[in-house]
DNA sequence: ACCTGAACACCGTTCAAGT
DNA sequence: ACCTGAACACCGTTCAAGT
């Protein structure tokens, strides 16, 4: 019996509904007020608050369902690619996290305090750390880089506003970012 | 006679409160309201409106004063130091920009959109730039990387969060940007 | 046990009235 | 010209009252 089923019915669906709704909300306008996605999801305000104990507990919930599926993509991509694409591909793919990057920047940044986001933080940087350690036996990166340290230099790609020439820029910081990787002369 | 002279006596002397006000609310809580400063520095909540239009432009105009500072320092490193050096030394400084990092990140976000951050954001890029053109006549530091990606890399080191841990962190990130300023092997 | 929605304190912003 | 500060619409959050 998961948390999720020791809810009462009701209360598990306005769980889901409110989940999904913030989720739409959220992508097409990020500053989407409480009151408006309880509104929207047919509830009232109260019934958010119980759900979730505030914005960022909300905000966390909705952008943890994106890590867990960036998370859940490096493992895939070590199965389909060599070790080397498959560390583009995913970086790629994390610097377009879909339409909600700005969230998921800000759970990064919350990710140091808050319980929940810890975890969801301590997953990114494994999911890093694993494609990092199968590229370690292939040429062009080298051993030893700090997975955080990788993690963080990514997330600045969150922040680059949408538009042709910001998609100009993250493949600029993307390779750069891949270049910092290289062996060093010694080793 | 600047911009500022043409102002009326009271109103450069309410400009100038209200900037110095604002930095020290801001310093000690970013989320500082309007109403709040306004009140703090004896004047009306539509006063500050005057002078600032909404609370982005004060923002703007509070954290231009620290990066006006960050820009000035990499000629003056440049003339102290080896490139290098200069070049390390810049990027701490930059990650650790006094009390208003968040800030200077938004700054950098925003920069796409508003006029006045955009000539803001072309002044760091030309600081960066600046340094990177000097060191590229020094070992370990390659041709033809983009300044933009290297700010935008740097900017990642300004949302890591105080502590001994973001300290260390801070450190492996800038280590790291620097690495993939290494020369290219066929170069 | 869970939900509703009016209410609270506060926010950014405006604007009629003053000097 | 410039300033004041009450007022507006809205925000996140709470809580008495319902089922």
């Amino acid at each position: 019996m998961t948390e999720d089923e020791k809810l009462r019915a009701d209360a598990r669906a306005n769980r889901g509904r409110i989940l999904e709704v913030a989720r739409q909300a959220l992508t097409s306008d990020p500053g989407a007020s409480l009151n408006q996605i309880a509104k929207a999801a047919g509830i009232g305000a109260g019934t958010l608050y119980r759900h979730f104990p505030n914005r960022e507990a909300l905000l966390a919930a909705v952008y943890h369902q994106e890590v867990q599926a960036l998370v859940q993509l490096a493992p895939a991509l070590l199965d389909t690619y060599s070790p080397l694409e498959a560390l583009h591909h995913w970086c790629e793919r994390f610097a377009n996290a879909g339409s909600v990057k700005q969230g998921i920047a800000d759970t990064l940044n919350a990710a140091v305090s808050v319980e929940d986001l810890q975890h969801t933080y301590r997953l990114l940087v494994d999911a890093v750390r694993v494609l990092m350690e199968a590229c370690e036996q292939v040429d062009g990166i080298g051993k030893g880089h700090d997975p955080e340290a990788v993690l963080t230099l990514l997330s600045s790609t969150l922040r680059i506003r949408p538009g042709a020439h910001g998609k100009a820029l993250t493949k600029r910081v993307l390779d750069l970012i891949i270049l910092g990787l290289r062996p060093s002369p010694s080793t």
